[in-house]
DNA sequence: ATACTAATATCA
DNA sequence: GATATTAGTATG
């Protein structure tokens, strides 16, 4: 008789031993009886029969098991963003096993398995490069890890297409990561032109039967090549020689419910653990991958255009901005109007000078709570008085309000009669259908301005816009978060690309932060450079940050807990608490939140900690991008 | 996670 | 006193 430890799938029940007559393999995937019914669970470890329990029988095994490769990566992502093994092998898709009855052929990694030529004798169709592009492809070819640092229109997919292909003739497989489901009919398009039916699309949306015939096509090893959101990281693609992360600075690359981790350094451990190639590609690449990869350039613009710049004042739709749309729908041409998206919070800035309320300890945006009278750091939990004078030029009073899209939309459209607005955020755009539809009324000039969100800068092709407007950037500066610059400073060139992919193109952008921005609009490297000195020593990449997220239905309960972990993470002098208190937003689904905040200079003394104080009922964020 | 059990609140 | 809701605990 055998005995296996076995993980429940997709929970965080811990380790149970069953026992076997047959000798089976790690990581086959099986029924198990619990309580009263039948569960999927995976095989973890073979052990010692157990000396204070009986084990019960394994019911069945199915004929689709993980990969030796598969379980080290999920026990590095339970282990690392303190998830339980069962749920991260449930984000993996298994293997099949090739004959049902073969004898234990021992869990095959992902290279053992040697592709059967598929009858691809002709090559991979290959898109014509220009010499820019051609050298690019050339400096890729030579790195295992890279990042891609090419403005946008600089085209960049013909370079994925061509590295794909080559994969292709080389006998490998692909995966091509997007940001955004959204994202992926546009993408579709470009690849099936190319690969055919060996390209699938794969995203967390598709229907079972969908799934299924995708993965039967993964299977047979007709499909070669996944593109989609970040789940295709984890499809069961035999050989796989390359994982392309485009748009990394993407935050949607993070996983907001548990595992919580990030697609982007998921991708970039899979790398090294199967020697596949990691190319990670952006026109504004975060400053932490920027700092830690080699970077090769793709500068030169496919089509060169002119982009004239103007910084505006105000913060709502004032009626220069309103002139500016109104000469551009007159002499026939599209637009794009800009203005930063949801929020819960708002902040206190300074009409005048632009700038935000600080906190005094963190150099981040305080939020003012109206309800509670005060402003409030949503990273240490400081709070105070409200304001009413700036503290930097002494204007008075500052200004906490935001405009949304349905706003501005009635606004232009009283003073712009004839002009046909698009909306474009979350509450419009529900469904692909939606957003498609929204994108071809667009596209062939049955509209004259698309006003949105962030939505706007998810590197959507339009056709030739004239005039982009940003709004709102002094919020996304004054956001609590250490990223903030980052985030409007990308935005900002993210919309404004959007833009004159024809012709000329005027940008317009509301910020009284000209000289913040003004530096860097031609030239994004400095900013990567400087911003990096702004972090130095407090933030990533140089630190790592860690979230500890407490809620309990009795506030009581939620902030005793808070203190007891607390108090236990003060003995490890490698880590920091940078700050503690009731979380930014204090009550979710009938519960308390608290959250306490950790730095550290090191890795492993971090997760060394935060190991030792993890429990049920509190959630930790490696790596977080969201302070709410 | 989830089934099961014990403890506690709710209601007629 | 019976039943609904919540909290606690063990699962092999």
């Amino acid at each position: 008789m055998y005995y296996y430890e076995v993980v429940l799938q997709r929970s965080s029940a811990p380790k149970l031993t069953y026992r076997s007559a047959e000798k089976l393999s790690v990581g086959s995937i099986v029924d198990v009886p619990l309580k009263s019914t039948l569960k999927k669970a995976m095989i973890i470890e073979e052990v010692a029969k157990p000396e204070t329990f009986d084990a019960d029988e394994i019911e069945s095994v199915s004929e689709f098991y993980y990969s030796e490769k598969q379980m080290e990566t999920a026990r590095f992502i339970a282990e690392y963003y303190f998830s339980s093994l069962g749920e991260a092998l449930s984000l993996f898709v298994p293997y099949r096993r090739l004959e049902p009855h073969s004898p234990d052929s021992t869990s095959g990694t992902m290279q053992e398995h040697k592709e059967s030529d598929n009858g691809v004798g002709v090559g991979a169709l290959r898109p014509v490069l220009t010499p820019d592009q051609q050298k690019t492809y050339g400096q890729l070819l030579q790195k295992d890890r890279v990042l891609l640092f090419g403005v946008t229109g600089s085209g960049k997919t013909e370079i994925f297409i061509t590295l794909m292909a080559t994969m292709l003739d080389e006998g490998k497989t692909s995966v091509f990561l997007m940001p955004e489901i959204s994202l992926t009919p546009q993408m579709e398009k470009r690849l099936k032109v190319y690969f055919g039916d060996q390209v699938a699309m794969w995203h967390s949306k598709l229907t079972r039967k969908k799934k299924e015939q995708i993965l039967e096509g993964i299977y047979s090893g007709e499909v070669r090549i996944v593109a989609g959101a970040r789940s295709s990281l984890f499809v069961p693609l035999k050989n796989l020689g390359l994982i392309i992360v485009d748009e990394e600075h993407d935050d949607s690359y993070k996983a907001m419910t548990r595992p919580r981790y990030h697609a982007r350094d998921v991708a970039v451990l899979m790398g090294e653990k199967l020697g596949a190639k990691v190319v990670l590609a952006s026109a504004t690449p975060s400053v932490a991958s920027w700092y830690k990869y080699d970077v090769v350039k793709l500068s030169k613009p496919y089509i060169e255009t002119v982009k004239k710049y103007r910084f505006v004042g105000g913060t709502s739709l004032t009626p220069e901005m309103i002139n500016e749309i109104r000469n551009n729908f007159e002499a026939g041409n599209q637009g794009l109007v800009f203005l930063p998206t949801r929020g819960n919070f708002k902040y206190l800035y300074c009409e005048s000078c632009g700038k935000t309320h600080l906190c005094p300890f963190c150099s981040v945006g305080m939020a003012l709570h109206r309800y509670h009278r005060h402003l409030k750091c949503h990273y240490c939990g400081y709070t105070e008085a409200i304001v009413d004078t700036c503290g930097y030029c002494g204007h008075h009073p500052l200004k906490s309000e935001r405009m949304g899209t349905v706003e501005a939309i009635e606004m232009i459209e009283e003073q712009i009669p004839d002009i046909r607005i698009e909306q474009f955020d979350k509450d419009s755009i529900t469904s692909n259908k939606k957003l498609k539809d929204a994108l071809g009324r667009f596209e062939s000039g049955e509209r004259d301005l698309l006003l949105g969100t962030q939505m706007l800068s998810k590197g959507h092709d339009y056709a030739a816009i004239t005039l982009s407007v940003i709004m709102g950037l002094d919020y996304i500066l004054g956001l609590a978060d250490y990223r903030a610059r980052e985030r409007a400073m990308s935005l900002l060139v993210q919309i404004a690309g959007r833009s004159g992919r024809a012709r000329e193109a005027s940008v317009i952008i509301q910020s009284n932060n000209r000289e913040m921005f003004l530096p860097y609009l031609e030239d994004y490297e400095a900013f990567l450079r400087d911003e990096l000195e702004f972090v130095r020593d407090l933030y990533p990449p140089y630190v790592s940050l860690a979230r500890i997220l407490i809620a309990e239905k009795k506030q009581e309960k939620a902030e005793a807990l808070t203190a007891d972990i607390v108090e236990k993470l003060r003995y490890f002098d490698e880590v920091d608490i940078v700050g503690y208190g009731k979380a930014p937003v204090e009550r979710i689904a009938n519960k308390y939140r608290y959250t306490v905040l950790l730095r550290s200079k090191k890795k492993i003394p971090l997760l060394k900690a935060l190991h030792s104080i993890n429990q049920r009922g509190i959630e930790i964020d490696m790596d977080p991008v969201e302070f709410s």
